[in-house]
Parts: C-alpha cells; structure tokens; sequence
DNA sequence: AAAAGATATGTTATAACATAACATTAATGA
DNA sequence: TCATTAATGTTATGTTATAACATATCTTTT
C-alpha cells in the first residue's frame, strides 16, 4: 500500500542529517544553530534546514519548543498524547513528559469552548535541580 | 511604599496606547502590527512597542501566544493560574482560560522531574466553531 | 529506454520577529 | 538648580522563518 509505503520509508538525506544533529546535541537547537553544524556537511542555507524540520515535526520524531524557538528530538515516539515540555530557564535543559491527564484535560476544554482540538503546545519554565544551587539568594522565591 | 507605588503607578502613555490597540484590536496582534496601527501616533520604532509590551506582559495586563508571535489582552485579571489559550487555526480566536487543575498538575509534574515551576505556556490549537463549517470536508477529521 | 510525474534538494532573496546600544527628553526630588 | 532616574526616540543589527524558482533524482508508465 501506498500509505504504508510512506509511513516506512527511510527518512531522506536531510532528514536524517538533521536528526543525528539534533541526536548528538543532547539538548534544544535552533535551525540555525543546526545549519552551523551541518555546514561542513554541505548544507547550504536555511531552507534545507527547515525543510527537514517540517518533515520531521510533522510525523513526530522531532519537537518544536515554542518558548525556545527551538527543536529536540521525541523522547516518547510511542506515545500519542500532546507533550509537555519542562524547560530550564538556566540551562536549557529539557524534559519531555507524557501526562494523558493533562491531554485529556486540555481535550476537555477545548469542546467547552467549542474548539476541536487538533494539537497543544505545553511547555513550564523553571530552573532545574542542577541549577538552584548557582541561582542568586533573591532569584530563588 | 515604594512598591505600592510602582504597583499602582499609572501605566506610561506608551504602555497605555500599545494596550488600547489590543483593546480596540479584539484579538491577538504582532508587535508588528501594532506599530503600524500606532504610527500614526508618532510611534516611530518596534523598539517603543516591544518595550510597552515587556513592561505589560510582567505585570499580567497582556499575554503574549507563543504559537502566534502575538499579544492579546488578559481576560481574567484577577485570576492567579498560569493561562490557557485555545486558538483557531483559521480565524486566529483566542479565548482565555483560567483553569486551576491544570495549573496545580502542572506545577506538580515540574516538582516530580526536579524543576521549580516559574511559568507555563500552554496553547491549544483548534478550529472554532464559527469556523468548523467552513473547513473543506477532508480537513474536519 | 523515453516520457511524464513526483520527490528531494539547491540557491537567492526577503519577510517577520526581536534586541542592542546609545542619544535625548521629561519628571522627580534633594 | 542640579542630579538622578524613568521614559522615549533613533539607528542599526541580530535572529527566526519563508517565498520563489532552479536543478537534480527517482519512479512509474508506456
């Protein structure tokens, strides 16, 4: 079948280039920070960049952190309800989690309002264990 | 008091047309789009309309929607939760939701992955009732 | 294999969003 | 009045993202 055909199919050159930078990062990378890595490889400019990241947004491999401007690779591939994101404001660290609760919830909400709910971004911002320690005295309430 | 004072201080004449223009705007706007409603006003630079949009955003008067690059005016002033946003794709309606379950689950997912929770942004993306109609059928599932 | 269509990538330019750095003016208060 | 601070203006630039069009590659059909 062809769809099936699709869902399988190798991820392309650039795709796959984009992915093992995000891979190797470890972490969140703007396009552009992804495009100065890849630059080396021949990647030329911007488009490329994006291109790759649409695809791989669009069927779940990556994510976009909207507080961020930026994209980490899924933690989750398996599951299906809307991330949520927690995001050091000290280090960037982030921390995807898969609350159904939450999804449920928000699902929930939507229909109050008459919205059909087709995608949520959830991100908290904090600082993360590593970071409170470093964190000036006044900042820490 | 010093701090009563800033609290209650009134807001500055910049501050106060970039909040009109939200007001009058009835729905989100970029910074962009509010400079050139208020360029007629003498405002001259997106610097003047960024900066009114900080100092509003901090105290609460005004939200910005990550997934818009946009500010809409806050609905629910007295309420103390980290907001909701349910947004039409295709109109762009944003309506504002105060929902203290989803706040505390929040907070409480960011304690359990070791993070203390300063804020959250939590869009949802949907097609509104007034739109719904009006969506080609292979888009409505 | 040739033609036709679809997919992927390259290239150039520009749009859209946001801030830095420094100058000027206005208000406040010792 | 003089000093200080807060607010605003001005210019330049940084950052994020897409448009538009060209080229190349791969697939399917004939």
């Amino acid at each position: 079948m062809l769809q099936e055909a699709r869902a399988t199919r190798r991820l392309s050159e650039n795709n796959l280039r984009v992915l093992y930078a995000l891979q190797r990062a470890n972490g969140p990378l703007t396009a552009y920070q992804i495009l100065d890595r890849l630059k080396k490889h021949g990647v030329s400019g911007p488009t490329t960049v994006y291109r790759a990241l649409h695809s791989l947004v669009l069927d779940g491999t990556v994510h976009r952190i909207e507080t961020l401007n930026a994209y980490v690779v899924c933690t989750h591939p398996a599951h299906r309800a809307a991330p949520t994101f927690v995001v050091c404001e000290q280090c960037n660290l982030v921390t995807e989690i898969n609350d159904e609760i939450i999804d449920a919830h928000l699902r929930q909400r939507a229909g109050k309002v008459g919205v059909v709910f087709k995608a949520a971004s959830i991100e908290i911002r904090g600082t993360c264990s590593n970071c409170l320690p470093k964190l000036p005295m006044e900042a820490k309430t």
